[in-house]
Formats: C-alpha cells, structure tokens, sequence
DNA sequence: ATGAAAGCGCTAACAA
DNA sequence: TTGTTAGCGCTTTCAT
C-alpha cells in the first residue's frame, strides 16, 4: 500500500508537505508542488480517505435508513433516487443500512450509521415507534432525521408528509365528483402512511353518511398484485362502490385490471384513484388520477438540514397536490 | 466525544480489554466482561467504525457507481434495490457515488470509492471506454466489477449481460409470430445496451430482406414519454409495420399509448415488445411481452464475486429469457 | 487474563 | 515556506 509517506520520500520533501500541496490550503513553493505531484504520479499514490476522515474527524456520507425488504416497487425507488441526488447536489455520499424486520435492525442500522460518523442520518423506518426514535433523536451526536414521520420532541429533525390531510383532499374530490360509495384498498398493515390515509377515508366516509364497513375495505400490501387481488375480494364481495379509492399507485394499477378482468370499464362503471403520483400514471389507460406525494421536497430538506444549509422553511410539514386524470368520473 | 478510553477509565480497565470485551475473539474474565458492558453503558460509548476500518484495514462497504442523472426510472431502482439486497445480504453496507455525466466524473467517483477502502466497486458506467475501465480495474487494490460491460483483459471483472444475444432471440420470436416489418425504438444514444440491441435487430432485419431504412427507427431516451413522442414520430412517417420493438419495456408503454391514441389496437393491429421484464409490464393492457433481463443474477454475481465467495459458475455472461404476453400476436 | 505500547495514514499546531 | 511532532480511536503484538 502506498501511503502519504511513500510520496514524501519520492519527491524528498515530508508528509505535510505532501498533505499541503493535496489539500491546496497552505502555500507551497511551485517547483516543490511539481515535484510532489510527479512523485504522486510515480508512485500512483491515493489518498487513504478512511484516514482522511479520521483525522479531520469529518466525512462526507450522509447515511440512510430504509426497510429495503419491505417493499421493492417505484415508491422505494424515487426515495432512493432522491435521496442520493439531493446528496450528490451537495457533494455527500449517499450510504445505505438495511433496517430489515424488526425496530432492533433499524436501531442497529441507525448505529452503524452513526458509528461510520456520517454527517447525518436519515431513517425512514417502519417498526421503531416515535418514541423511541425521538430518544435516538435526542441522545445523538450527529443530527438525524425522520422522515416521513413527525417527532414530538424533535420536530426540527422530521420531515413529515401530512398523509392524513392528503387523503382529506383526495376524498374530498371523490365526493365533488359526485361519489360517496368508496370502497379502500388499504397498504401494509402497520403502515404509517396507511394508518393516517385510511383514517381520513374513515373519517369521511362517516362524514358522508357511510358506516364503517369491512366490506368496503381489502386488505393490500402496497404492491400491483395485491391490488390486483384485493379488488377481485372486493368485487365477489358483491360491495357496491363507484369508486375505490387505492392506498397507493401500483395497488391502483392493480385494481383497475382487476376490474377490467371483471368486465368494469374505468371511469364509465367505476371510479380509481391512488396516492404518489407514479410516473406511469400518465401512460397507463386510463389515466391515474393520484395525489403527488412531494418525495423530491422531502429529501431536499432532509440533506439541507442535516448539512445546516436549509432556508428557513420552517415546520416542514407537506401534504401533497391532487393530480386529476381520467380515471375519477363525475357522477349524477 | 466518547471514546474506548473513557469506558476503559470509568471500568478501571485498559483500552485493549475493552476491545477485547467488545469483540469478543479473546478470553475476558466475566466479572471484569461486566464491569465493561457497565461502563459502556454509562458512558453511553459508540464504537468509531471510521477508527476501527482505519486500524483494520477493512472495511464493511461495497461502493456502486452509477450515472444517476441519466436516467430515473423502475430499471434504475431495479439496480439499487438488488445491489443493496446482495449487499446487506453479506453484511456489506452499500455505497454510492454518482458517475454523472462525462468520464472524468465517473473516474473520480470510482476513485472515492477506492480511498474509502470498500471491499470492492461495482461500476456501472455510461461515459468510460471498455479501454480506460480495463486499465483502471488492472491497477485497483481492490476489486473493481464491471457492470452490463465486457473488460478483455478482466473478463473475471465483469458481469456481462448479452444485450445483443438476448435482442436476437427477441427478433426471432417476432419473426416466428409472422413479424418481419418491424420497426425499432432506440435507447439513449452512446448506450451500450442500445447499441447492442439495435445491431441484433439490423442484422435480423436484414436477414428477413429488409435493408436499414431510417422511417423504420426512431429515437427515444429509455423512458416512457421518449417511446410515446418516437411512436408517434414513426406513425407520422407512415411507415408501414406490423410490430414495434422497443429499447426497453418503459418505452413500450409509451409507445403503446401512442398507439392507442391514434386509433391502433394492440396487439390486433399492431403487435409491441420491449426488454427489462419490469413488474407493470404484467399489469399493463395489454400485458406486455419482454426479454427478462437478469439483473439480480448480475448483483449476485456481482457482490459474490467482490467477496470471493462465487460458486464457480465460470464466465459470466447471461442473455435473459423470452416472457410471451398479449402484446405479441401472431399474423398471417 | 490483562496492560503497555506501537502503529494504521492522515492533518494541523508549532517550530524552525 | 517547510519539517517535526502529536494526535485521531482503534486493534494487536508482546510482555507480564
């Protein structure tokens, strides 16, 4: 292994020296700087960036937290997507821990994190309860952030999406459209954005004379199949809807070909809408009507935030925008 | 900051056994194991994984690059989610570096990733010659692998997928369905696997009598809405043809809308293929018929080799198989 | 079974 | 402007 040291000797200078003309800092003599690079080039010297990092007790990775087993569609794409984006934007590494299956996982997945003394973390996990990770939060030495996810104690250190609220909006459009008989394709159970979105729909639902009814609710687990399978559930149900309302995309994307499969034309016969705003959206037939989940945003906070560059924003709290396609039809 | 002398201090221990405690391979007498753990906890002491990679000289991270600006869409997420998967799966933590977009970049994110001291790099690159790669992975100290790229003097460095035999057998499906004027949506220029593909089909085409001819491809840039504006394009052209070929399943879907927006069906009219196998492609109306690249098997291969516990399997090439859905009928 | 000390490759404060 | 030296926090001989 080539060192630091190794450079020195070639070019006859010593190790600062060397760590001076590399880092550009400090001034250095022309010719001396020429030497050291040639001795550089000789002795195909790189730089040990370990090393680097622990000495100035700096690194430029910035960690981040996913249950990856969980869920492998789109949706855990454009956060990983964003995600490294918005740390290259600000030249940082993106790098990943597995929070796996159980909220133990995520906190050593956390630790890993920390220990590798990332300039900041972000989690988005699915067991660990707030509050634990509030403490986590609390006692860290380096900032995290919770994403997806509102901290009591910590609220500067989450970037919430309102799911609640944009299920508000999305229900509200439904009915605008003349629909009250709405049946919910839910996400995995345990889900929080699940648990907020289906509470909305509850909520109006009630809202609109509508009991809470099993029937009118199947059971998904965020990906196109079990959409897929749901509705078929829904539609031997013999339920009566004219719409159903997906707790995201891809399930949507299910639901309608379940119910092509059943002879249902969307919109004519049935109503479809989803959350996240996929990009296929637009090209499936017809096209989704969907609530844009401003994924990008929340990651341009987070690394803003953990990097301290963020404009005052304050609270970050977001609820996405309704996006109206064909999929919704006005009825009566 | 905490450090392993203060919990050496506050245990009235030394350093070395409260790194022997910790990685348990020496014998600690279990009252003194005890008194550690205590202090560790009062302390609240987090092992610096930075100090520790740096005295070890290993480190437990798999560095990928990838020009992520390039390209967004399920194909992309594809490669993350099973790079992470394989990873996480040998206890590795995945790193990323963006190649962005010229080859210099691309040069210096693999040189990041190599000062980190990953166990190894997965490259997965759009801007470097198969020349320059081949002399980079010839000069690493650690492994470099080269993604969906054939190197000829480290053909072990490389997981190559046969775009060009896997295009081949696409062809001759169509030919067999009675296709033999067919037109084809090109990839992103300069890509590899494009270029692969689109020479397969020439030759193909050429072999069933029909020479090049410009009305019969059109451009696109692998996502959904390049294959609807390049269908379009060649059904402006009037070009005669009873199948479309696209660069990958994305563009399928957006040249099937393109297809249905101006009053063709698929398949009866005109049939539509693509490559990648992505998950919609089932979901899809109609459901799409593709070539199943391997991508896991690459990450695979990718990581097992990195970590050198690879079962033999010889030379990497892989080509993918044929997935027959509605999109392709059979004429005449 | 435990401690002392050297060393991993680098940066930065201090001297010269 | 350049060199010397002392760490950074850890592991690992080598003694004891």
């Amino acid at each position: 292994m080539i060192t630091m040291l190794d450079v020195a000797i070639c070019a006859g200078v010593s190790k600062a020296t060397v760590s001076r003309v590399l880092n550009g800092k400090d001034v250095v003599r022309k010719e001396i700087k020429e030497r050291v690079y040639k001795a550089i080039k000789e002795t195909g010297y790189r730089p040990n960036l370990l090393a680097q990092q622990m000495t100035t007790q700096k690194t430029s990775m910035i960690g981040l937290v996913i249950t990856n087993e969980v869920y492998n569609g789109p949706y855990f794409s454009t956060l990983f997507y964003n995600a490294a984006k918005y740390c290259e934007q600000h030249n940082h590494r993106l790098i990943f821990a597995d929070g796996k299956r159980t909220f133990e996982e995520e906190i050593y997945a956390i630790d890993f994190l920390v220990g590798m003394k990332c300039a900041g973390v972000m989690v988005y996990t699915k067991y660990l309860s707030a509050c634990k990770l509030d403490k986590i939060v609390s006692s860290s030495p380096i900032p995290i952030i919770a994403l997806n996810q509102k901290l009591e104690n910590n609220a500067e250190s989450s970037v919430f999406i309102n799911h609640y609220l944009g299920c508000l909006k999305m229900m509200d459009f439904l009915y605008g459209m003349g629909h009250s008989e709405i049946a919910y394709i839910s996400g995995k159970k345990n889900s929080r954005s699940n648990t907020a979105r289906q509470t909305a729909y509850l909520e109006k639902m009630a809202e609109y004379g509508r009991a809470a009814d099993n029937n009118m609710i199947a059971q998904g687990s965020w990906n196109m199949q079990s959409g897929y399978e749901a509705a078929k559930e829904l539609i031997n149900n013999n339920s009566v809807f004219t719409a159903i309302l997906a707790g995201n995309d891809d399930m949507a994307f299910g639901v309608i070909k379940a119910l092509k499969e059943a002879g249902k034309r969307v919109p004519e016969d049935i109503s479809v809408a989803g959350f996240d705003n996929a990009k296929m959206g637009n090209f499936f037939s017809p096209t989704l009507t969907t609530l844009d989940v401003p994924l990008e945003e929340m990651f341009r906070r987070a690394v803003e935030s953990i990097l301290d560059v963020h404009q005052d924003e304050g609270f970050s709290e977001l609820s996405g925008t309704l996006v109206i396609r064909e999929s919704v039809r006005k009825i009566n």
